[in-house]
RNA sequence: GUGGGUGUAGUUCAAUUGGCAGAGCACCGGAUUGUGGUUCCGGGCGUUGUGGGUUCAAGUCCCAUCUCCCACCCCA
């Protein structure tokens, strides 16, 4: 085989098309049932956008970014995240003249650069929301209720929450801080990862794997005894929301976001029956993000999913959510003065919307009768010798093996009747 | 980026100590020329992922490389 597909990447073969199509038109039904309005930004930006705004020591933009110049030398990066782009559309086009509050949802293909995994890709689909202009705890809330009602449509159980508070951005600094100082004695007995982190994230050593980390991690101090007065009250009025939405959740202090913008709420939704890549969505607060990115100081509020987890738990419960594609009529044609007013008729039914099929190529009527019953169509339309001179069509129910007499103009209104 | 596993027909899988690459399903055609599904018959030279090496002989052994899978990592 001359060429191959790049490594970690996938096709959506015709086969599948149907199940994504089900599973992103269930996120914008439910994106749109909660007031949110499509909006699709390039597959690339400055790459300078995402370095500013993820934070320039997180790993997404370390090394997992698609980063490359253009022919006028400019650096750009393939999107690794939906957020930051958003916000920028956000800014640039003056969204926030729209109205107090501006609520966006997006659909579209991401990119990092990862080692290939079962759930994760290289270029993988996101769906997102982001709600824009808001400090309310409400909004946390909704944000995580319009996940809930996406998964409570497709019919997924078996998905958890937890959220956490990680303050603003003084209450972050301060709870650093603690965790430097509780770490700090014991920087000889962490791993090689967990020094760097020290310096850089210490909040990075709460979930490392290494058994000595985590044993050191256990008694670190918790984020949310950190939390100032502000802080505490939001995070409690988020939850008292969520309470009131009907939505259970676990508090994990220990969740944190990968990337930096992140302010007060964090969340994670996670399908534990998945294996290591086991987060189907997640988000949280960005207060600052908007100011970052040169607009005016705005609170907001988003989430984002990965759709191939969504698919993988959706077999994994055994739900299916397409129906396969069946044409409605397959054409069956006799003799050259049949092909003649069939074709016209082929061409007629498909622009009336109806959906047909025919093979050329298949001459013996068995062979297209067998063609019929394998594309899965209702009906045969048959137009032979006697056909042709009647000026009528003979429709074969292929289920029942009845079949009966129309005349040719008739059939048009046959099939949307049936 | 690190470690482990894997790769044979469209697909799911066989192939003895190295000894002629096979089967089910799917697909195509046919069974007296205008009636399908069931049945029967016929149809397979495929760079055994790729490139080297060992050998009289390699799907099988060795090396390299790629893919996918699993874990680390990272995250959605």
């Amino acid at each position: 085989m001359e060429y191959k597909i790049p490594r970690g990447t996938f096709d959506i073969l015709p086969a599948d098309s149907a199940k994504w199509q089900q599973v992103m038109s269930a996120f914008r039904e439910t994106a749109q049932a909660f007031g949110y309005a499509e909006i699709t930004t390039p597959v690339f930006e400055q790459a300078e956008l995402f370095e500013r705004s993820s934070g320039e020591s997180s790993d997404v933009v370390q090394k997992e970014m698609y980063r490359f110049q253009d022919r006028k030398g400019r650096w750009l990066a393939l999107r690794p995240e939906g957020t930051a782009p958003v916000v920028r559309s956000y800014v640039e086009n003056h969204l926030e003249a729209q109205g107090r509050l501006t609520k966006l949802y997006y659909i579209g293909p991401m990119f990092r650069y990862d080692r290939p995994q079962a759930g994760r890709y290289r270029q993988f689909y996101q769906y997102g929301a982001e709600c824009i202009g808001s400090h309310h705890p409400y909004y946390d809330a909704e944000i995580i209720a319009l996940q809930v009602a996406f998964l409570r449509k497709l019919g997924l159980q078996k998905i958890e929450l937890e959220i956490n508070s990680v303050g603003c951005p003084n209450c972050s600094k301060i709870y650093d801080e603690a965790l430097e100082n509780y770490f700090e004695p014991h920087k000889e007995e962490l791993c090689g990862d967990c020094r760097t982190r020290l310096q850089t994230k210490p909040r990075r050593l709460l979930d490392c794997k290494v058994p000595s980390c985590k044993a050191i991690a256990k008694g670190a101090p918790v984020m949310t005894d950190y939390l100032d007065s502000d802080c505490r009250e939001h995070f409690e009025q988020v939850k008292s929301y969520l309470d009131k939405m009907d939505i259970s959740y676990k508090v994990n202090p220990r969740i944190v976001r990968g990337l930096d913008y992140y302010t007060h709420t964090a969340f994670e939704f996670l399908n534990p029956a998945l294996g290591a890549q086991n987060a189907i969505g997640g988000g949280g607060r960005y207060d600052g993000l908007i100011a970052q990115i040169g607009g005016k100081d705005t609170p907001a509020v988003g989430i984002a999913g990965g759709f191939e987890r969504l698919l993988l738990s959706l077999e994994q419960e055994g739900i299916t959510v397409s129906r396969p594609y069946r044409p409605q009529a397959y054409l069956v044609l006799l003799g050259e003065a049949a092909r003649e007013s069939g074709i016209r008729l082929l061409g007629q039914l498909r622009l009336s919307g109806f959906s047909v099929q025919h093979d050329p190529e298949k001459d013996s009527f068995k062979a297209q009768l067998k063609a019929a019953d394998s594309s899965q169509a209702r009906f045969a339309l048959i137009i032979g010798e006697d056909e042709v001179k009647a000026g009528t069509v003979t429709i074969k129910d292929l289920a029942a093996g009845t079949q009966m007499s129309l005349p040719i103009g008739g059939v048009a209104q046959f099939l949307a009747l049936s």
